[in-house]
Order: structure tokens, then C-alpha cells, then sequence
DNA sequence: GATACTTTCTAAAAATTTTTAATAAGTCTT
DNA sequence: AAGACTTATTAAAAATTTTTAGAAAGTATC
């Protein structure tokens, strides 16, 4: 039985349908617990404990979870527990920013089991599909693993993306049709495209910070900002899967031109992009700085991360720029917080690496502008998930997909 | 078997668990489509059609469900069509507002069965709760209605409240006591609180302008500005119960100061209270206008109702005020697009019965500051639920809470 | 280390649900 | 108006799941 093919559920129906439906939720469990003893997956799911161990046991047979051997006891007789068995399936995922292509292959327990391999590509290019179909394929050929075991392919890309048509509007247009189905057709096997953001954002809630949370930001401070929600324990894409186009909010009146086309959008204020525009247009009056110094070498160029060195090393000018970067994402956070009254908000991203200097004046923005009740209840932490996150996201997204319903 | 109370399912384990929760299920079902036949319930359950007629046989045996006939058929035998029992259930809501306590009785499809009650009451008096408390007593004596069949008491009113806890932080805050536990002692029945914006949403998903909406936001546009937002179906209420302080959103910079504490709130430009406001404060710019000549009667006060009441007669100065209005509102509004992508807005309130002349500024903003693509998919709405949507939003928060889980 | 108490596991009996198949009651086309 | 095709209902048979109860395997306490 392929429990991980959304077609499988429509072929059964009746008693075959509901013992499906009740497997595939153990599967579910385990993929999100790592592991669990029969007897809790009975009370999980309602069901009588032999039952519940006749539905393991088949699991068992057709190879899908394992024994993992007895458990710890808190008053009585050890649990046998179960997991999903190691080395039954595999995902692909691939990150696609604006000048690279990260490719990797995940086990289920989405531990990355070969070479991270990163190529690069200009987004913008029409053959970042071609791109895109040949790192997966010799990612595929390096890993040696069966291909039958290789159950979904994962892409996420920045853009307005609609992850049930499989359309980005932004980038990759590919004339208004679906590249998920263009690829899906290439692969022989199921692919999700999820836009950056809200795929990190489900790294975090099942491997990161804001795992065990219900009601989660996150954002993405990288060269640009981007924003994924999670309402009640699940990620929130809006009606047509644009939601969390908060960069692109008016946030100062005649404010900077932003690419999008308005003016003063909180991405003009609030992202990598604009610390380094910020940075360049005041050098003149900041001549005793060593970014002044740093930049007079034409060779040079100053992005986020090199301002953020200088700031670690007590540059001043580095770091009243992430000052004012700080206060302004700080008001837009107090936005998301009055709006939404989350319970955990995660900073992720190259210009969230600065952490330590952005809490202070994101504290300050946030005692200005929001009522104090909502603002206690909202915790501020810096992602740990390092430069692995959009690649994690991108395997994320098979998972959940292929568990889901 | 009581299947409204929550303490019931505690009670129960194994089969008679399954059982009471599909049976409980069927209910929910009934009171959201009005009345299904045994084989579409059969089909959403996933149970045969034994079990599932079985199982309606036993909820009419019990007095819950009836038979309403015969159903449209699409090319077969026409169906048996059950329905929740007229006359076995009640509910009572409270719609508590700053000057006013309304109350009624409603039966299981929500239709009020007595006069509805109104009372002059002052929302900060710490009689309030003893008020609410002779409102529903009375209400319930006049009924004539066992009260045996009274299931619940919903009370909604403004202000920062905890749902969970049944605490209102703003108004009411009875020493951090819960006031829904006091008055359900005091009723011997579930009391269930909920701030006034988030109710009127579940009325208008239920019964209004959102019916069969996925994503929707609700503004209630009255002598505040208040909000509430439906995401995957479900209402939001936020981590705390606190969710859509939209109104205390810092919209101006330095603006007018907001009772809230802040200045520039967008309350402060998009409400009544600050139409009014607005009118008053630049009348002597506006000698001409219908509105001086009325307030020179040192007895007319003026309200939202009449400048909307001059707008409609064409006096340009009323026409002005809420076109100014409608300005900020819409781009308010533009937050909410951009950052929640919702397929529908719902506006509500009294100054929402000025929708006609809304309309044009809040396009206007909205072409200012959407992205066009979210643009598109929000369609604006103006409620129809009328004077009756505060205590259809108290009535409707009974009857989620008594067939939630 | 014996005793009391928990929790897990398993086999057989009991109960429930589904399947099957036949009947009833329609719609739609010709 | 007859025949083909759908859909709903119901009774009996078949299959599945739960319950029950006892054994197994622990922990905690005295």
C-alpha cells in the first residue's frame, strides 16, 4: 500500500478506506514524535490496543515502521515502542534564491544523508528550471538510494506563490502554467512549490524554535523580508496562498521607492537590502568609520553579513544603522502583535544573525506602539536553524503534504 | 444522554466514547446545514448506512433530531431528511454595550422567540453583572421555556477578553475574577464571554455575509473600531483571546491622542467616536453645512447616525467627514489585505450603514497600498445582519462552544 | 526482598459495524 | 409510458473491533 501518493485514499472506500485513513495517521504521529508505544497511538486515535497493534504490525510488514525496542516505564510493564523505519523513505529538497540553488536529499527523520550541493543561478533566468530539474537528478544519481524510495520533491522560491496551483506570479512565471506539474511530469513523483518564507516557517514549528507552539510569526529578515504564520498549530497561506506580504505595507509616508513599486513599504526600512542602501547613502558622513574604509577598495562589496562583522566589532555607524533597522521592523512586529496576539514570534535570516543589537530597539518600538498585554505574551528568539533552514523547509513541505490528510 | 455539556465525553471511554462523539458530530453537523439526509451524514462521518440511521434513530429516541420528510432527489429515491428538534434546545445571548444591555432567547436555528429586551445600563457601573444577571433571569421567566432546555448563556461586550478564563481585562475586570465561572454558578449552566467584534464574526460566518467563506475578516465599524477574522474556517482569537486590536494600530505618525493611551491610532481616524469628532472640530470651517445649523439646537447631539443621515440628504460637509474616514479605513484595511490575504471583508457597525459613500475612498486606498494581486481577491462586503448582529454573535458563541470537540 | 500497585501485552468472547444483496422509490431518455 | 439508470432503505451475513480477563513485566514502598 503507497501511503504516501494522495491518489492511494481515492481508489479505497468503506472499512479499507478507514483502516487506511487510521495508518496513515499512526504514520503521522511518528513522523511527528519520533517515536511512540502502541498504547498512546490507541489513545491518539481512539482506538482498542490490539487494534492498534494489529495496524503496527502491518505497518511492520510492509516495512514503513519499525520496533524500536522498550521504552521507559513510569509504574509498570516497559512499552515496546515504534518509529518509522530507517532508511523506507526519502525526500528531496531544493531552495531556490536569488543567486543560488541548494539542493540536498533528507531521510524521513529529515536528517540531510548526503553533500549539501549549492550551484549558482540567477533566479530570473528561464532555465532555473532545467537548473532545477538536473541538480535533483544528480543529486538523485550521487545519493545511490533506490528512486522508489524517493517520495516527493520539495522547491521553495521567494515570490507570491500559489502552492495549490503550483504557480509563482513573481519569478517563473512559466507563461501562467504550473511548474510543480511541469516537474512533477519530469520526475515521476509528486512536487510541492511553497514560497520561502512560509516553508522556514514550518522548519521552525517542527524542528525549530517554535516547536510545540500554537500561534507562531516568523520572519525572514534576509537581503529581503518575508513572513510565515502559523494559526492553531498550522501554517496559515491565505485564500490564494499570498498571505504574509507584510514587507510590502506602507509603513512611512513618501517613504523610499521600493521595488514592488510603492513608497516607504517596511521592506525599504527593514531588510538587508535596505541596511546596505541605508549604509552606502550616509558613508559621506561617517568618514571615521571602518565601513568607510572597507568600502574604499573597489573590490569590496558591502552586504549585511560584512555590517554586521563591523558592528560585532564595535563599529558605531554599523551599529546605529542596525539601530534604525531594529526600530523599524519593531514597529512593524507591533502591527503583527496587535493584529494577531501570537504567542512566539521567530527571527530568522542573515540580518537576523544580529540579534543581540536588533532586541534592544525592537523593545523599544514595541513599548511605544503596543498595548502591554499583547506585548507579554509575545516572546521574541532568534531562529537556530542556521543555514540549513530553507533547505530543512523545503523537505518540510514533502512531509507535510505526503502525511497530510 | 446530555450532549451539550462538556463534562459529558470526560465520563465516558472505548465504544460508548465513539459513539457519543459521532452522535455528537451529527448534531453539529444538523445545526450548520439546517438538515442533511441519513446518507450525506453517513458520507461526512464515514460510516455505512446502517449505523449511521441506527445512530439518527437513537437521537430521535432521545428527542434531539426529527424526521422532516422527504428531500430533493437528483435522480434516485428521494432521501429522508433529519433536522435538529424545533423546541428541544434554547439559547440565551447578552449583547452587553457601553450603554445598553440587549437580551433574548433563541431556539436551535437561532431565530429569536421572544421580544427582544433592551436596558439602559452603563458598561463601567460595577452593578453591571448583577443587571445582566435580573436581564437573563427575566428574560428566561417571561419565556415560558422549561428551563431545563435553556443550554447556555453567551454574553458579549468590548474589550480585552479571555474567552478561556472568562475574564474581561478592560471593562469588568470583577478583581481578575472570571465573570463567566460566577455567573455560571449563579445560573447552574454554561455562561460563555466573548468580545463583542469576534462574536458578530461568528454571526456573519453562520448566518451573514461570510456564510461559506474559508478566510475572512469582519470590521465592525461602530462608535469603536473593532475586529475579528476567521482563518481555515475557524475563528482566531489569538494566542490569549486578544487577536484584531487593529484599531490600536499606530496609523498616523503624531497624531490625535487615543484613549488607549497612544497617539495616531487608526481608531482615532477610522470610528465614529472620531467622526463625530472630526464634524465637531471643524465645523466653523463649515458654516454652510446642514451640520452647524443642527448643532447651533444645543439640544441636538450629534452621532454617527445623523452625519450619515446629512450625507444621505447630500450635505457635502457629511459627505467630506466620511469620505476622510473611509480614506483611512481603507488603508487600514491594506494592512489587513497585505498581511492576511482574505477572500472577503465584512464591514459592520453603525457607521458601516455608510457603505455607499465608503466604498470609493476605501478603493481608492486600497489601490494606493495593495499589492494588486491580493487586491483582487478581497472582495468588500457590507453586513446584512442589521441591529440584531450583537446578540446573533452572543447566541451563535453558545451554540460553537456546546457542539465544539 | 516481599507486597502492592501500574502498565503493557495477548487471546478468546462479545459486541458492533460493515458488507452484501434485495427492495423501494425515484429521475431521465426515448 | 416503458425501460434504463440512480439513489435510498433495510435485513441478514460477514468481518472487524472492542471488551474482558488474565498473564507478563515493570516500579515503588515498607
Amino acid at each position: 500500500m503507497n501511503y504516501w501518493d494522495s491518489e492511494t485514499s481515492n481508489s479505497l472506500a468503506g472499512l479499507e478506506l478507514k483502516k487506511f485513513m487510521s495508518k496513515k495517521k499512526i504514520l503521522k504521529y511518528l513522523y511527528h514524535s519520533g517515536e511512540l508505544s502502541s498504547t498512546k497511538i490507541g489513545k491518539i486515535l481512539h482506538l482498542s490496543a490490539p487494534t492498534t497493534l494489529a495496524y503496527l504490525n502491518e505497518l511492520m510488514d510492509e516495512d514503513f515502521v519499525e520496533d524500536r525496542g522498550k521504552g521507559n516505564s513510569i509504574g509498570g510493564r516497559r512499552p515496546n515502542m515504534y518509529g518509522l523505519k530507517k532508511n523506507s523513505i526519502y525526500v528531496i529538497g531544493v531552495d531556490v534564491t536569488r543567486h543560488h540553488i541548494t539542493t540536498s536529499i533528507f531521510n524521513h527523520e529529515l536528517e540531510s544523508i548526503a553533500k549539501i550541493k549549492v550551484e549558482s543561478s540567477e533566479l530570473k533566468s528561464e532555465t532555473t528550471l532545467n537548473k532545477i530539474y538536473n541538480e535533483v537528478s544528480s543529486v538523485i544519481d550521487d545519493s545511490k538510494i533506490d528512486p522508489d524510495k524517493i517520495m516527493g520533491i520539495g522547491i521553495t522560491m521567494p515570490g507570491l506563490i500559489d502552492s495549490e496551483l503550483g504557480i509563482n506570479y513573481t519569478y517563473l512565471t512559466n507563461n501562467g502554467k504550473s511548474i510543480a506539474y511541469d516537474l512533477q511530469q519530469k520526475f515521476n513523483r509528486p512536487v510541492f512549490i511553497e514560497n520561502d518564507a512560509k516553508a522556514r516557517t514550518l522548519a521552525e514549528l517542527r524542528y525549530g524554535a517554535a516547536k510545540d507552539f500554537l500561534n507562531v510569526l516568523y520572519l525572514q529578515v534576509d537581503w529581503g523580508l518575508g513572513t510565515g504564520m502559523i494559526f492553531n498549530g498550522k501554517l496559515y497561506r491565505g485564500n490564494s496562498g499570498f498571505a504574509g506580504e507584510f514587507a510590502h505595507i506602507p509603513l512611512e509616508t513618501d517613504g523610499k521607492l521600493c521595488p514592488c513599486g510603492k513608497r516607504g513599504c517596511l521592506e525599504t526600512v527593514a531588510s538587508g537590502d535596505a541596511l546596505v542602501e541605508d549604509a552606502i547613502s550616509s558613508l559621506n558622513s561617517n568618514v571615521e568609520s571602518a565601513i568607510y574604509k572597507y568600502c574604499q577598495n573597489k573590490d569590496n562589496k558591502l552586504t549585511p553579513k560584512i555590517i554586521i562583522e563591523f558592528a560585532q566589532k564595535g563599529d558605531q555607524f554599523a551599529l546605529s544603522l542596525i539601530n534604525k533597522l531594529g526600530l523599524a521592523l519593531g514597529k512593524g512586529i507591533s502591527y503583527l502583535i496587535q493584529i494577531l496576539n501570537p504567542e512566539l514570534i521567530v527571527l530568522g535570516g542573515r540580518v537576523a544573525q544580529a540579534s543581540e543589537y536588533l532586541e534592544t530597539p525592537i523593545k523599544q518600538s514595541l513599548y511605544n506602539y503596543c498595548i502591554p498585554k499583547l506585548r507579554e505574551d509575545a516572546k521574541i528568539v532568534q531562529s537556530n536553524l542556521g543555514s540549513k533552514a530553507g533547505i530543512l523547509g523545503a523537505a518540510v513541505i514533502v512531509m507535510e503534504h505526503i502525511l497530510e490528510n
